[in-house]
Order: C-alpha cells, then sequence, then structure tokens
DNA sequence: GAGTGGATTTCGCAT
DNA sequence: ATGCGAAGTCCACTC
C-alpha cells in the first residue's frame, strides 16, 4: 500500500514531542501547521512582543512564516520565503525561532502548550491566472486603441520619461501626442500629480508641439477631477473588467508586436 | 468537565459532513482551517482561476478568508474581513462561497476533497507591541530634537501645508525654518520628490525667509542621494532602532504634549 | 462614506 | 544587488 499520505496529525504533544516533530517535518521540507499558546518576539527592521495566547503559525515549503491570530487577515508576524528555522524543547517551553538574513530578522515564539500540528505534503501544480492587472488593461489599450478614442494610434508602450515611464504614448486623430495613464483602482490626486510630472518632460522634449495628457481609469475621485479640470487635462472611465474581456476576445497576452 | 476545547479534529469526512461541520464552526463563530483538494475561482476587482490542486484555506472569527498554497508567504486568493459564507455539499463536492459586498466580490472554492477540518476556538486577550514605525521616529526627534542636530527646535507636529503634511518642522539654532521628511526605510527619489513639494507650500508662504528641507531616514538610494544635492537639500542618518531606543529611554509614547 | 499616506508593506521587473 | 512602481495591495486615520 503506497499511497501518498498528504497529513499527518499530532494532538497535545509533549514538548519533546512536538519539538522533533517539528524538527523532522522542517528537514523532510513540508508545509506545516501549529496551534498552540505561545509569546512571541520579533527584532528586525522593527520590532515586536506579543505576550501568551493562542495562536496558529504556518511554515510553508519555501521558508515562509506567519503567525495569525483568530481574527485580522493578516498575520501579526511573519517571515518572507527562505527563513531558517531553529526548534527546540526548553523548560519553559518548545522554542520555535525563524531567522532572516539580509535584512537580518528573527522572529522568536515560545509555546506554552501545543494543541495541535500538523504535518502536510502537499501536491499543487496549478498555474494561478489572473485577470485585470494594470498591466492587462495596458495590453488591452494597444490591442484595440479605441478604447481610448477613435483614431488613436499608440507609438511606444512606457515611453521613458526622466524618471519613469508613460503607461500608454501614442498620437490621436489629429497628429497630436497623447500620453496617457493608466489606473485599475479610481483616480487619486497623486495619480494626476504623477502625470503631470510626465508630461512636463514630454512637453520639454516635444519642442512646443501639442502634449494632450489623459488620465484612464474606472473612476476618479472628486479631488483628482478638480485637478484634472485645472490643469487642462481629460479624464477617461475604463476598468480593468472591460479590458479584461477585450483581452480574452483579442486572446492575446503578448504585447511584443507592439513594441 | 468543564475545561475549554479548543481545538476538534474532522479526517476525511464526507463531503455532506464536511459542509455540515464548516456550517457549524461558522454558525459558533470559529476559525477554521480547511485542508483539501479543490479549485478556485475568484470574480471582483479583478477575477482570478486556480486549477485543482491541495491547498489549505482559513475562515477567522472577523469574517477573514485565506487561501494559501504550500509557498508563498502571501495567500494565493483571499477575502478581507467582514465576509459572508455559503456552504453546500454538491454532486462535484463541497463547495464554498465567500461573498463580499461594496465592492462585490466572491471567492468559490470547489472541494473534491476535504482532508482535514480543524475547528477552533482560540483564547487571546494579549496586546500586540511594535517599535520602529515612522510614528515612533516622529516621536523620537520630538521628544529628543538633537537626533536632528544641536539646537534644533522642533515647533509643530505635522505642520500643514498644501496636501498633505511635513513630519517634522521647526527651527533651527540660526532661526532657520527647518522642515524634515521622515522615512523608517531607505529613501528614494519619490521621498525626495515629497519633500521639495512641501518645501515649495513652506517658501511660498514664508516670505523669502530661510528655509532648509531635510531628508532622515536610515539610508538613501544613489539617485535620492543625487537629487538631494542637486535641489541643496541635506540628509540625515537615523535608523528607527535608534528612535525606538531612545523612546524607551524617555518612556513616552504620548506626544499631545508637543502639539 | 470618501480621501490620503504608511507598511516589518510584498512582489516582480529592469538596471 | 539595487531601484522603482504596482498591488484584488491592506490598514488606520481624517474629513
Amino acid at each position: 500500500m503506497s499511497e501518498r499520505q498528504p497529513t499527518e496529525y499530532y494532538s497535545n504533544p509533549s514538548h519533546v514531542n512536538a519539538a522533533k516533530t517539528i524538527t523532522d517535518a522542517l528537514n523532510q521540507v513540508r508545509t506545516l501547521i501549529v496551534v498552540g499558546e505561545c509569546t512571541i518576539k520579533y527584532q528586525g527592521r522593527a520590532s515586536s512582543e506579543l505576550g501568551s495566547g493562542e495562536r496558529i503559525i504556518f511554515i510553508k515549503e519555501d521558508g515562509s512564516f506567519l503567525v495569525h491570530r483568530a481574527w485580522d487577515s493578516q498575520p501579526v508576524n511573519w517571515q518572507p520565503p527562505g527563513c531558517i528555522f531553529q526548534t527546540k524543547s526548553t523548560k519553559r517551553g518548545v522554542l520555535l525561532k525563524a531567522i532572516r538574513k539580509k535584512p537580518r530578522e528573527s522572529i522568536e515564539i515560545l509555546f506554552s502548550k501545543v494543541f495541535i500540528i500538523l504535518v502536510l505534503n502537499l501536491r499543487d501544480e496549478a498555474e494561478f491566472i489572473m485577470f485585470g492587472s494594470e498591466e492587462d488593461m495596458q495590453r488591452a489599450v494597444l490591442a484595440k486603441p479605441e478604447l481610448i478614442e477613435e483614431g488613436f494610434k499608440p507609438i511606444l508602450k512606457e515611453k521613458v520619461v526622466d524618471q519613469g515611464f508613460v503607461d500608454v504614448y501614442g498620437v490621436d486623430n489629429q497628429g497630436r501626442i497623447l500620453a496617457i495613464e493608466l489606473k485599475r483602482r479610481k483616480a487619486q490626486v497623486q495619480d494626476v500629480v504623477q502625470l503631470l510630472k510626465y508630461l512636463e518632460d514630454i512637453k520639454r522634449k516635444s519642442a512646443g508641439k501639442p502634449v494632450r495628457g489623459m488620465l484612464a481609469a474606472p473612476s476618479i475621485s472628486k479631488e483628482a477631477s478638480v485637478m484634472i479640470q485645472t490643469k487642462g487635462l481629460e479624464f477617461k472611465t475604463l476598468s480593468p473588467k472591460t479590458c479584461a474581456e477585450v483581452l480574452k476576445l483579442t486572446s492575446s497576452k503578448k504585447i511584443t508586436e507592439f513594441i
């Protein structure tokens, strides 16, 4: 009987057994879930302390480390992939250290009780596919420029200006330069500032030729809208969902041809 | 025997039992961990698909929802606190929906196999304490202005300028205005731009009086450093760790007195 | 409720 | 490695 065993479960282990089980799981590069009562200290880019309480910790195959409480979608403490672990059983409980170098950081967890250890061996080959990013919007506009307006001809994706890029850059049906800043979310003041900065560079380099600046986003904040008016810029409603649908139709995630 | 039972464990439940167990746990507002083979679809601000694979899902007491794979510190799909759940057993497996309104979003998980269900009732009253935030740096400078330079006298915390704030604002030992932008991480070009914008407002309002602009951060990028030089600004090395230590000494998290 | 800026942001890409 | 900007950013705070 050689069927793979994706899960192992340990309930209320002694400190010694908990430490051993965790160490073994880490050596075998398993995904690990530990539930128990613990205190936590973090030292690194910042520092933090958390007194005793019951929490869930996660260690993943890539060395990611997460501490979750019973609420909040974000972990209360964590360490990015690639960190190194030390486990031992001490008089005060099970000590688990997660250490990262560069920057030097460490999380120390002391379990006074371990309720549960889950050792997982997960099979997961599927590819994650996302639609509707800002990059997708860019691709959609390049594939179908009339999303912006009739007669618009993109020239370059991401034209370089001093410090930074314009998302889409082209010429309108009257030959004027049209620089477009895309946002996948509601446009804010900061986005208008960004566009203005780019336009400055473009105008400086285009020797007085007429230049239009456009912000394209699903919606715009009141403040940003006022600023658009004041500065003689334009706003075009364009949602990531629309763009995602255009991409599905043209079925091209490739943009090399446009560059 | 009335001892609280912090954990319940169910192994390889039938689809019907899994759906029932999950529903019950949600009704009792328990933290829930489910491990199983599933496919996932997300529709909302963006959209995503993930084919069949073995994953871990988390539901917390506040209605946070997380889907984790065996790698990556970030969840592959998630829903913020406050979302609503629907569970049912279908012919194809256990269906779990997490729905959020405003913005309207949904995640649908279809489990073809459920390996494990953990129902947790976690007790956690401890307060989380963090040191070394940008706000802590501000407090430290106000409590001990010589962190910036001898003779510096802060005037106001967060002096209001058009659009935004200066982190610290005061007068140096020669009576010149000194506006300081604090960063807890390596300073970037964008931070210099920010400071310049603030300085513009301050200069406009200070009728030609001399104004110094300073960026205080643990380090600075080369580009930002060049810009600092070019624009006649200053850079001061100041780390969040130093500031945290100062705060511990003065033992004052309060800043009201300075405002 | 909308708007704004920090975050132990994280993450990916380009230099 | 460093620098820079997007993110389904999240999050807290202000207006």
